[in-house]
DNA sequence: AAGTGGTCTAGACCACTAT
DNA sequence: TAGTGGTCTAGACCACTTT
């Protein structure tokens, strides 16, 4: 086995060369699940750096979910586990990032009388004026998403401000400012396609969907806003990658995860 | 503003203390979206503590989504962004390990011929003999995951094996040995109960459910396991939380990201 | 030139596990 | 006692951005 060295040289620093350098041997089956790593300071000495990269090489893999440690034993090769796995909402940013032929289109903003469910949401007395808006996100003709959505009614606030800030939805996706939520509760069910839904999705009724619904709360921990993006279920699919993939893995944050 | 120091004395090592004092402020309001965080010097001189711990507890909070750092520049509080979001299969892994009165039923084990999907899926000639197990999880009396798993058959290893090794349930959620799998693909979508399932499952045919899609591979990178889990879409909800939440945040994986 | 993030060193000290 | 992981220091050097 050819061992394989740090390049001091190269633009890569050493502490991600050492990551994919035990990531590969792991990978290649030179270590398997429940081995054990050679030690910390045996790192030190084959490839020639200091404990504390060797440490921040190590604590990187046991983020990713590929090892694990025990204190005074050593640095244990993790099994495959699914409940590791993440799924993330990559499908919707692309929507709004890629291919600009997406467009929404807002059905509807009016302010309403909150009914049971919404005032409870968004911790209001029932019957209080809320905000509603209604928008149907479309890739060229064909509508993939509606989304409705119930805002706090803030006097102090006209409602296309509102509308600007807090739900501009590309904001949200791709990086806007959405400065006035510091924290949101996300939830994908599935559910049948109601026969409002159904009509603007051109879609039959009753056929599957996913439902992502949201509720954000502001820096004062009140809701601003609760609602929920309906998906048509045969245009959406989550995916996940477990355990170790051959490609070298960069300073991307975690979606893929490992083991 | 009463500034919050380091306690050397505390269990808690001075980088998480940094990092939870940090989120504190954002959290808190006291830097916004934008906002650029003091200097890394400065917090040094600050915490009293050196470049490195300053450096590890920005480097967290970097995985964490919460800020992001531009060289030459400074350290900026990053804005809230759904695609930041991710979804475990927490529930699924709770279901093998939390409460004991979760059972898998095997339904089938038996040797077929490959239809086309899963020959083209497993990389072997149609009409190849492959494995199939067919499963049902059930809570007590209540049916929730329907699970079908296609194998490779491999004549040097006894079916009854393969299906410990390779398809433990248990083992692959709660982390048992999966030792002969080096990755695998997931995705989650949603189907209508088929008839076969609904069955099963003892809930309505065309009603909507989850469908879990997994193909796993070995260490030469050939597929060695495809299926899925047929869930019922009215038992499981997938969670997430994005932003900033108050409680402090300790060791466990990211599975709470941020930003 | 001064300030910022980013990497790295060569040790120190501690807590834990094995023998 | 020797080896392991785990934290931390006090600087060094580099690349970058701002003024």
């Amino acid at each position: 086995m050819t061992q394989k060295r740090i390049n001091r040289a190269a633009f890569e620093p050493a502490y991600l060369q050492l990551i994919n350098i035990l990531r590969e041997q792991i990978s290649k089956g030179l270590f398997r699940a429940g081995d054990c790593l050679p030690s910390e300071s045996q790192l030190c000495k084959t490839y020639k750096v200091s404990p504390m990269t060797v440490r921040r090489a190590i604590n990187a893999l046991i983020e990713q979910g590929a090892v694990s440690t025990v204190q005074g034993r050593g640095t244990f090769v993790r099994p495959l586990q699914l409940s590791t796995a993440v799924f993330g909402l990559d499908q919707f940013q692309r929507l709004f990032t890629e291919g600009a032929d997406t467009k929404v289109k807002i059905l509807e903003v009016g302010i309403i009388s909150a009914d049971a469910e919404s005032a409870q949401k968004l911790r209001q007395p029932e019957g209080t004026r809320i905000i509603l808006i209604r928008r149907l996100i479309a890739r060229g003709e064909e509508p993939l998403i509606y989304h409705r959505e119930y805002l706090v009614y803030d006097s102090g606030r006209p409602v296309v401000e509102a509308e600007m800030e807090v739900a501009s939805l590309h904001g949200l996706f791709a990086g806007g400012e959405a400065a006035t939520i510091k924290w949101g509760q996300l939830s994908i069910s599935t559910e049948e396609l109601t026969e409002e839904a159904a009509g603007l999705l051109k879609a039959e009724i009753g056929k599957p969907a996913f439902h992502l619904e949201h509720l954000f709360y502001d820096f004062d921990e009140q809701p601003v806003s609760w609602g929920g993006f309906i998906c048509r279920g045969d245009m959406f699919k989550f995916n996940a990658i477990v355990g170790f993939v051959e490609s070298g893995v960069n300073l991307r944050r975690g979606k893929t995860a490992s083991l």
